[in-house]
DNA sequence: TCTTCCAGATTGACTGGTCAGTCAGTTATG
DNA sequence: CATAACTGACTGACCAGTCAATCTGGAAGA
């Protein structure tokens, strides 16, 4: 997983793994049926557990605009520290690798089911009355998650820009920062 | 630029490439020094108009903050329509094909250069009394560039839910949509 | 306790296919 | 007739996947 964030899919080849890991080439077609099984593979297993940490959801009581907040806060929280811990599988996930078909597939698939997960915290939400109704629920979603996605990116792995330091910032700090977005903009309140 | 776009880098042969163009593969070699020279001469290109219509920036009159949503509005459509016009560039610059180092750095690079030019558009903002004055700066151009990049994506290229019928949006309804959740987030208004 | 046996685990040299880039030769153009 | 443009067969490097040979640890039997 390291090698493939870090250098590409192609770009591991299959003896680097197995120097790394100090045993023969053989030996890893004992483990994977091939190159493609092991990215499948560990794309399933970051998959299950992003999903668990989105789908946890908002976690709050019903009522107040500020609750409801808090509760995005401690969501994206949750989000922003699974990144950090799980720092080359979203290397992965967000920087696009991954040029054989089947991976993309994956990773295409993954992507939707998270903004699925996302539809389904909006409109829980909006059920709620905590926010409006809207008929353009996808593209709420679409949003959120684009804002999501690439704060996290810009955050753990660049692009970034040589003045910014917002790859210093805490899971807190940056889960603050994008809630005030995510609620009200660049107005901001 | 279709193939790299649609296939990958490295699924993109010569071959393909002199076939489709209908000239013998030595032909090739007489126009660009290798494979890498075409991508990186593919990204310099782009970079270069993409950049042009972004820093043409707001272009509205000083004053109200509708008159600041119309010209972020026009901003906004610009580059939908950039983006619908020129689908092969964006989907490489989006969706984050290039395994080559120097072609990761090229778009590493032009990203960086796009998220200052929507920071210099808001810092401009900011000093003409538009948008209330923020010492994040750079994470809220990250979180517009994030934003923007991501629906961008998601309009042209998926990946998208089965029910979402975002793909079919107009440039202007896009452009709508995206300005309203940039400058009033999910609480709208 | 010792011996035999065997399936599971491991090895690494090898192969077959792929493909970017080359080059000696040919054709078009002005 | 010179040089720019083009041709396509060829090469050398690379690498995923194979396979026959070897090792290991534990169970079954003596």
């Amino acid at each position: 997983m390291e090698r493939f964030a870090k250098y590409g899919y192609q770009n591991t080849k299959i003896s680097d793994i197995v120097n790394q890991a100090g045993v023969a080439q053989g030996t890893f077609y004992w483990y994977f049926k091939s190159k493609e099984a092991i990215a499948l593979e560990i794309i399933q297993n970051g998959r299950e557990r992003l999903l668990k940490v989105i789908q946890r959801g908002y976690r709050s009581g019903v009522g107040s605009v500020e609750e409801m907040v808090k509760g995005s806060e401690r969501l994206l929280a949750d989000i922003f520290r699974f990144a950090q811990e799980n720092r080359y599988f979203m290397e992965l996930l967000l920087t696009g690798n991954g040029e054989e078909e089947a991976i993309r597939k994956a990773f295409r698939d993954m992507r939707i089911e998270m903004e699925e997960a996302f539809k389904t915290n909006i409109q829980r939400a909006v059920e709620l009355g905590m926010l409006p109704e809207s008929t353009d629920l996808h593209i709420r979603a679409a949003l959120l998650v684009s804002l999501i996605e690439g704060i996290v990116a810009r955050w753990l792995f660049g692009p970034i820009s040589p003045q910014s330091d917002i790859g210093e910032r805490t899971v807190e700090q940056m889960a603050a920062e994008t809630v005030r977005f995510e609620f009200f903009g660049l107005l901001g309140l």
